[in-house]
DNA sequence: GCGCGCGGCCTTTTT
DNA sequence: GGCCGCGCGC
């Protein structure tokens, strides 16, 4: 570290510190004691407490940036939290760790963990990776994963580890006969299921081992086990962390719960010295903790209530403070949200206010169907930003579950409104991606049979199941692993020489690779660039003709991009250190900064907005089944768990906040009908005006309006138009309301929007090539975000800071990457880069081709009109019918 | 060993 | 509607 650039924290006085703050947060910035609970309602200030609070102790209580640990949920908050220390106490604050749970027991195990046998190389599985070894372990010990699947036991794992439960207390307890990783083990007595967790439980971390791999919740529980075992560490982390904070303390579960009581010391009874100030330099660390027992929604990882709601029975000598002044929301938003959580029984009342005023009303909308719903709301959106000045990107769309995104998302293409999805498929989940990271991790550690097996054979090259069996069937003979059995080739019998050569080819390419590694560590781009070139992943998607393999070409050159600012942004960059900022990226970390105009309208899931504020929200498919979710709606502690989540989404709103539902939503293909969500019954009648309270659903439940049309819901149209005047200037044509109540996709309809100039709104189609042109080129350094951090990323050299940097520049790339695969998925047309998705050439008589509602047809005429050709369809049992090109749904076979 | 086509099952929510 | 696994034919 440069210690004499700037080693001093920027002193601020008390009053700076504690300007603009009411009285109890006030009184929590200063609180002076070792275990503080600030109980923070939904927009009560808690990031500025708490980051008042961390300046505090270093200027007032004689703290050390570097006796800091601050524990965030997400790398975003964590960034964020960061930075506005940056600003508040100035560079020093890139000594304190300020990171992830999940960030900093990678930074402690990769230092310490080879106490606990993990050498530092070690590879940070997926839940991808270890479902995959899940399954693998399934095969070979005959369970049939048809009534197991490796999701469900992976589950339960999960659990055990979360409650810090281990395998060998498993094992003893069900199956002490099992032997992890003895060939041939087979499971005993097969009554009890718990056998078979037991059994599959030890086995997993037995490969877990000689892969020299972890799994997420290992973090946690390898974490503690280190602090537990090794006392010279425990003792390094007690004395080097004096005072620990945790944000969002309501979704911790008890491994981490165990995690901060070891490193904070709390139990070892050592006593502080006598006349220190603050925590002093033994003793117990000083405990802060934030949360909102209100807003836990993560019980079904294992996030444990209970653990802030006996925060003052765990932790001696402890003091609330509670937060009930709200400075986001209306009054008319927080009452909406008081008389929700209310309804959850065992809470300790709390009742959020505010001082901003009652503002407009919640407003209700209540669609026919999921597409009707979109369009409404797409429709509002357009006039809140042409009639009352918001910008796309103040508004939020929210729903309960990823899958709900694809009927809004279409509605917004339809009417040309720039959006950002948030989480859903993540851009290192992508195939390709997955793959090539594979390499990467198989090069950086050669042990990790996951994912050596899996890119065995990608690309092809004729290493199929005979070749894998052979290399796993010597590294258990030999007690060793795959890569092992295949650097040993020439000592393995019964190869067949074809099966041979592949073999040794491929022995040769990933010791080239590993060579190149070495000599490059700092280089991950040049690595990743290598990778994709010598194992041949570039060249087979090259020679392909599927234009979707066209977007897996620019996505393995996104990573490599990826890479590149990694490196330019990390002081220390290594192939290592890249990887792992990959397998900790969250879907919130995509998310740009509040202060960022994106001109993008946001949609993600309830669970992702936690923390997030926006001035305009709709909450979407308010319906039971759908939210509540069906799942969640027989057991009384999971609707209490959707009843905080509808609290969450209710108190994300400032200004105005939606609440729309649909009479109709589209499950597994299959239309359900759908009665509204007990929530909006659960919000006070006069809260929330109704645009449309009655449903053409509830208009023939009541028994009237009905007139027996084939177009599923014949109100539609009416209700539709006469409701919203803005709709006027949309262009109407016949197909769409129609197709609206398919509940087909209508992606097709997106390029019929295509003259070319309206490509170019950045959205999808043209854009995306070009943009991605252009970032193709090494222009990073140039970008505002080289100019805007290179202040800090150039002093000091800890990778906690790096690690922020990076967050920052790849939840930009993600973002991209989601841009791109919107415009990918939607848009073939841009493959073949014409201006228009069909061409009237590419069709003649009788080609056969697929219309998303009439199914398939035989094409009988085609008149060529320029942009408004026609073709005639014969559709069978669905007649024949004329489709104007430009914007019929179909598809060409 | 590979590729295609069919059928079953499904989705909560995520570090 | 989509993914994944399996079975068949080459």
């Amino acid at each position: 570290m440069q210690m004499n650039e700037q080693p001093e924290v920027i002193a601020r006085s008390a009053g700076e510190l504690l300007g603009g703050l009411n009285e109890q947060q006030a009184e929590a910035v200063q609180y002076d004691g070792p275990a503080l609970l600030i109980a923070a309602g939904a927009g009560s200030g808690k990031t500025r407490v708490l980051t008042r609070r961390i300046a505090w102790l270093l200027s007032q209580t004689g703290a050390w940036p570097s006796q800091i640990l601050a524990i965030t949920f997400t790398n975003k908050a964590a960034a964020e939290m960061k930075e506005r220390l940056t600003t508040l106490i100035g560079p020093v604050a890139q000594r304190m760790w300020v990171s992830t749970f999940h960030s900093a027991c990678v930074r402690i195990l990769r230092r310490d963990g080879g106490k606990i046998g993990l050498k530092s190389g070690f590879s940070i599985y997926d839940t991808a990776d270890s479902q995959r070894l899940v399954k693998i372990i399934c095969t070979e010990l005959n369970i049939d994963v048809k009534r197991y699947t490796p999701r469900s036991i992976l589950a339960r794992i999960s659990d055990y580890k979360n409650s810090l439960i281990g395998w060998q207390e498993r094992l003893k307890q069900y199956a002490p006969q099992f032997k992890p990783g003895v060939r041939g083990s087979q499971i005993g007595s097969f009554g009890d299921v718990e056998v078979l967790y037991a059994c599959v439980y030890a086995e997993y971390q037995y490969r877990l081992a000689t892969a020299n791999a972890v799994d997420f919740d290992d973090l946690i529980m390898r974490t503690v086990e280190l602090l537990r075992t090794d006392p010279v560490t425990a003792e390094y982390y007690r004395r080097k962390f004096r005072y620990i904070l945790v944000d969002e303390y309501q979704d911790t579960n008890h491994a981490q719960y165990v995690l901060v009581r070891e490193l904070g010391g709390v139990d070892c009874g050592q006593q502080r010295e006598p006349g220190a100030r603050g925590a002093g330099r033994m003793g117990p660390a000083w405990i802060t903790v934030v949360g909102d027992s209100d807003q836990s929604i993560y019980a079904f990882r294992g996030a444990d209530i209970r653990n802030i709601q006996e925060f003052e029975k765990d932790f001696p000598n402890a003091r609330t403070i509670l937060l009930e002044q709200n400075y986001r929301s209306t009054q008319t938003i927080l009452n909406a949200a008081n008389a929700v959580i209310a309804l959850n029984p065992g809470r300790k009342p709390k009742k959020l206010w505010t001082a901003l005023g009652d503002g407009s009303k919640i407003i209700g909308y209540a669609a026919d169907n999921a597409q009707q719903e979109g369009q409404w709301i797409a429709g509002e959106i357009a006039r809140l930003v042409r009639e009352e000045g918001f910008r796309y990107s103040d508004i939020a769309l929210m729903y309960r579950a990823n899958a709900q995104s694809r009927s809004l998302e279409e509605a917004l293409i339809n009417a040309r409104l720039p959006y950002q999805l948030v989480g859903g498929t993540k851009f290192y989940e992508r195939k390709e991606v997955k793959d090539a990271m594979a390499y990467l991790q198989a090069i950086a550690n050669p042990a990790d049979d996951v994912n050596l097996r899996r890119i065995l054979n990608v690309p092809k090259r004729g290493l199929g199941a005979r070749a894998e069996a052979l290399l796993t069937t010597f590294a258990a003979e030999h007690q060793t692993n795959v890569w092992s059995a295949l650097d040993s080739l020439d000592a393995m019998p019964n190869v067949p020489t074809r099966t041979a050569k592949l073999l040794a080819q491929f022995r040769d390419l990933m010791r080239g690779l590993q060579a190149f590694a070495a000599e490059n560590d700092g280089k991950p781009s040049e690595i990743v660039a290598e990778v994709l070139e010598k194992s041949g992943l570039l060249a087979e998607l090259k020679k392909s003709t599927d234009p979707q393999d066209m977007t897996r070409v620019d996505n393995l050159s996104q990573l490599q991009s990826t890479a590149a600012e990694f490196e330019q942004n990390t002081p220390d960059a290594t192939l290592n250190g890249f990887l792992e900022t990959t397998a900790l990226v969250a879907d919130s970390d995509q998310l740009p900064d509040e202060d960022e105009d994106t001109g993008k309208v946001t949609l993600m899931t309830l669970h992702t907005a936690k923390g997030l504020e926006y001035p305009v929200v709709f909450l979407t498919g308010m319906e039971q089944g759908t939210f509540p979710h069906s799942r969640a709606m027989e057991n009384e502690s999971e609707l209490e768990e959707e009843r905080r989540l509808a609290y969450v989404g209710i108190t994300r709103a400032r200004q105005i906040l939606y609440v729309t539902r649909a009479a109709v939503r589209a499950q597994w293909g299959q239309a359900a009908e759908m009665l509204p969500s007990q929530f909006l019954d659960d919000i006070p009648e006069n809260l929330i005006e109704w645009k449309r309270r009655e449903t053409g659903v509830d208009a023939l439940r009541g028994g009237w309006g009905s007139n027996g049309s084939d177009d599923e819901f014949g109100g539609f149209e009416g209700g539709y138009s006469s409701e919203s005047s803005s709709y006027g200037s949309r262009p109407r044509w016949g197909s769409a309301a129609k197709r609206a109540t398919s509940g087909r996709s209508s992606y097709g309809s997106y390029g019929s929007y295509g003259s070319s100039s309206s490509r170019d709104r950045g959205y999808g189609g043209g854009s995306y090539g070009s943009k991605y042109g252009a970032r193709g080129g090494s222009s990073y350094g140039g970008s505002s975000y080289g100019s805007s951090y290179g202040s800090s990323s150039s002093r000091g050299s800890s990778s906690g800071q790096s690690g922020r940097v990076t967050t920052r520049r790849m939840k930009k790339d993600l973002l991209d990457s989601l841009t791109k695969a919107k415009s990918a998925a939607s848009a073939k047309a841009a493959a073949t880069s014409q201006p228009s998705r069909l061409n009237v050439a590419d069709f003649h008589e009788g080609d056969r081709i697929s219309h998303d509602q009439y199914g398939l047809g035989k094409v009988v005429a085609v008149e060529d009109k320029g942009r408004n050709s026609v073709i005639t369809v014969d559709f069978g049992s669905d007649g024949v019918k004329r489709l104007l090109l430009r914007v019929a749904p179909i598809e060409k076979l």
